[in-house]
DNA sequence: AATATTTATCGTAAAAATACGATAAATGAA
DNA sequence: TTCATTTATCGTATTTTTACGATAAATATT
């Protein structure tokens, strides 16, 4: 029975962990890439570029949506997304948080 | 059929994401923590930490000796986990790398 | 009005992740 | 030698992820 015992966890990991997760496909990476070079709203290019079928996409630009990590406004047959800076800035802050603490225990270290 | 299409993308798409991933729970994150504030290479005390079953904890330092992040030694009846700092440096540029090519893309955003 | 284009969603299928109990393997202690 | 301790692995169940075709919904285009 997976009953995910994530509540069991401290809020920090919790929410680290969710933002990892959104990353932890080369998809939503390459996504990111596109979105991060493109200088206006970016549509159907995405599904151009991303070699996976349309409704794969779909499906990663909806997880990196629910990670917040993007933005997405209907426009009509065609659909705009872009990055959502305040998101990305939000996960690279707390994962330098994790990487400084982590060192912290490096001098200590034996190994 | 989910037929993992992950050979289609980078390698350095793929890289991060396979790093990211083995980031992608908390319990894998929380296991690191302890990991490196203890000065000497841990034992049993990691399944007393973490709020899951011995079982599954050991399930959780295996994904993470996968992704080279930590390394374990047997000793015996007590195993002996410490945390692979080249590789968590490693990990640390190429996020480093990522999100400062998105950074780029921010100053001729639209949004 | 009819057709084409674009994209989200539905349905489905297979694989991977999550979790745990039970057990095996290895060693230390009695 | 026998028993206790520790940890990996096996077996199993459930959930989630990944992927795609088909379809629906919305809007241009003709």
């Amino acid at each position: 029975m997976a009953i995910h015992k994530l509540e069991e966890f401290g809020k920090k990991e919790q929410h680290l962990a969710s933002f990892a997760k959104a990353m932890g496909h080369p998809a939503r990476i390459a996504i990111l890439k596109v979105l991060a070079q493109r200088s206006e709203c970016v549509c159907g290019e995405i599904v151009n570029v991303i070699p996976l079928a349309q409704a794969t996409v779909s499906q990663h630009l909806k997880a990196l949506k629910e990670a917040d990590l993007i933005q997405g406004t209907i426009d009509g047959p065609k659909s705009c997304y872009c990055i959502n800076w305040k998101t990305i800035e939000k996960f690279y802050t707390e994962f330098n948080t994790l990487f400084s603490k982590l060192q912290e225990g490096k001098l200590k270290s034996c190994c």
